[in-house]
DNA sequence: ATAAGGGTTCCCATCATGGGAAGGTCAAGA
DNA sequence: TCTTGACCTTCCCATGATGGGAACCCTTAT
């Protein structure tokens, strides 16, 4: 390879298909900070340099790149996007092995999901008494200094009594 | 106060119903760690000492952590907690302006649990075809290495055309 | 030659939380 | 009284994914 040769590197290495680390954001996505960092971490390889250290990214790179921002946009985690890309270029990986991945994955995002929803379901409930005027009264305060978030969730117990505040 | 009293400072203050930062947390539900970290960021008041520089907890402060507690499971974020807090204890102030606050993390709520389950809708499609044996073919990996998360969101505009890899 | 618009590294910040070290204090038992 | 173990204190560091910004270098067009 010509990279560095004393004329015109980058339109050599463009020659090749390679594209500087802002082309390779704009196209895939993910941002130039942030493929430094997967580069940092070890989730892709070190990419190749121009004579004067500029990043190079060819078209195997960039496709890695979107395969690693899809997987991002899915909610997989580094680490599990570190698996499925081992997977990825694994030729004899077993379907299996992908799906555990995957499923493990949705697991938690249904966890999370419920989560929320359970927050929401609270949060609501807090609402409903709420007038929405100018006086003083709250039951959404008087709903967090009192009960509020155990609809039924986990009851914290309690080894001293309290008088109460407010 | 006695609190420095030169014989069994913690039996004294105990009488007077405090407690120390480990009875606070049993209590609340908020560890020890996070009760002095809300003192730095000032979310709470520093609180009183003994004369050897062990935290006093009163019903009034136990109180108070309950209500972050019950804020913090409801999702609400420290900016927002201090706000609740600051109207909670402001007798004057207008139902409608915790419902303010209570509104918007609904709103961030909804927005958090549209976007998970887009994920989800997004993977178990991606799961379907799944063989789930030992074969190497796998629709997962195909989906992310070519589209899956445009179920038909965002289009990322592709400035130059790359060849494919897989 | 100079300016604009890249690129590079390095450090810091987020948000809420916990881990752990080094050292001081309290309560109970020998 | 001395020891022991459980507790407290402060301080520093780490997480995960991301961005901001400084200080400086490279390329290209005017």
């Amino acid at each position: 390879m010509d990279l560095h040769s004393h004329d015109g590197k980058l339109i050599n290495v463009r020659m090749r298909h390679s594209h500087t680390i802002g082309e390779a954001a704009a196209t895939t996505g993910v941002s130039a900070k942030m493929i430094r960092h997967y580069e940092k971490i070890r989730l892709i390889m070190p990419a190749e340099r121009t004579g004067a250290g500029y990043r190079l990214y060819d078209p195997a790179d960039i496709h890695k790149l979107r395969f690693i921002r899809r997987a991002r946009n899915l909610g997989f985690s580094i680490d599990e996007i570190k698996e499925l890309l081992g997977l990825w270029q694994d030729e004899t990986r077993a379907s299996k092995d992908v799906r555990h991945v995957a499923d493990s994955h949705l697991v938690a995002l249904r966890n999370k999901a419920a989560e929320i929803h359970s927050m929401i379901d609270a949060l609501e409930h807090l609402l409903e008494g709420c007038t929405n005027d100018d006086r003083p009264d709250c039951p959404i305060l008087k709903g967090l200094a009192s009960d509020a978030t155990s609809t039924r969730s986990k009851n914290v117990g309690h080894k001293f009594g309290y008088e109460r505040i407010c």
